[in-house]
DNA sequence: GTAACTGCAAAATATTTGCATCCTT
DNA sequence: AAGGATGCAAATATTTTGCAGTTAC
């Protein structure tokens, strides 16, 4: 687990740090997604705030980590489990968000359907938000 | 046109006053959403920062607007012309970002698309985002 | 006249930037 | 050793709250 930390980190020309590392741990411990505040709180080992901003800027752009939009526009981050390049994501996968318990999940099996539009329009990307009632809530 | 303004906000019992007329003239006149910014910019006149947020807060509270996620998380915020009904929101077209000019429009004529989730999950809103090149842009 | 709305001031939050120091390679 | 990352301070930006004065009904 350590050893895959740093690899992927490696992998992205970054350099390995601690709070790189911390951070990243906190994605892969996770199978949700996470706000910037949980990041703060959840971790261990309380970060500078600007370095938690810093490092989320860094795995973003990386395509580490992609942000999630939600019907409350709180900012979530999830890792990109998918094949993410630099710059370019591609993030096919449904979203949901718990609206009992507030949990944000990527539904890695659930893909994006094919939307239509009318014509003159170019689709780059699909995002696709779905709130409710998730498992363990239900 | 000024007689359905009105009579939008009385509808939702709220009183008719000039920032509410005024905002909600704005919405009408555009055919794209807008952001908290946009339409402080964009008012003829100027409104204090704060009656604009209070106002969007009611017109969101009584159904008259709905936001829009983005994946940028900026918050954008246009008007329901469904039905919507006070609280509940039933917003089930999809709604796309131009990534050369940055409007955000409702694609009325396009409605999201039912998705299967895995079992246990309920459903209660589906949210679609698309981004791309818009009519105008191409 | 009363209740609700507005605008100002100020508080609370969130985000960004500059810079000196420390860590990774 | 050199370049990049961190942490602190502080500058900005955003959002919320309290309250007195004003407006809608």
């Amino acid at each position: 687990m350590e050893d895959s930390i740093a690899e992927v980190l490696k992998k992205n020309q970054l350099s390995v740090t601690e709070s790189r590392r911390k951070i990243l741990e906190l994605f892969l411990q996770q199978d949700t997604a996470l706000a910037h505040h949980d990041i703060e709180v959840k971790a261990q080992e309380k970060f500078d705030r600007v370095t938690v901003y810093r490092t989320l800027q860094t795995f973003l752009e990386k395509g580490i980590i992609h942000t999630i939009p939600t019907p409350d526009n709180s900012i979530k981050y999830a890792l990109c489990r998918d094949n993410c390049e630099e710059g370019h994501h591609h993030d096919d996968h449904v979203h949901f968000i718990c609206t009992s318990c507030g949990i944000t999940t990527c539904l890695e099996e659930v893909h994006v359907p094919d939307i239509k539009l009318p014509k003159g329009y170019k689709t780059m990307q699909t995002e696709v938000v779905v709130s409710g009632i998730c498992r363990a809530c239900s």
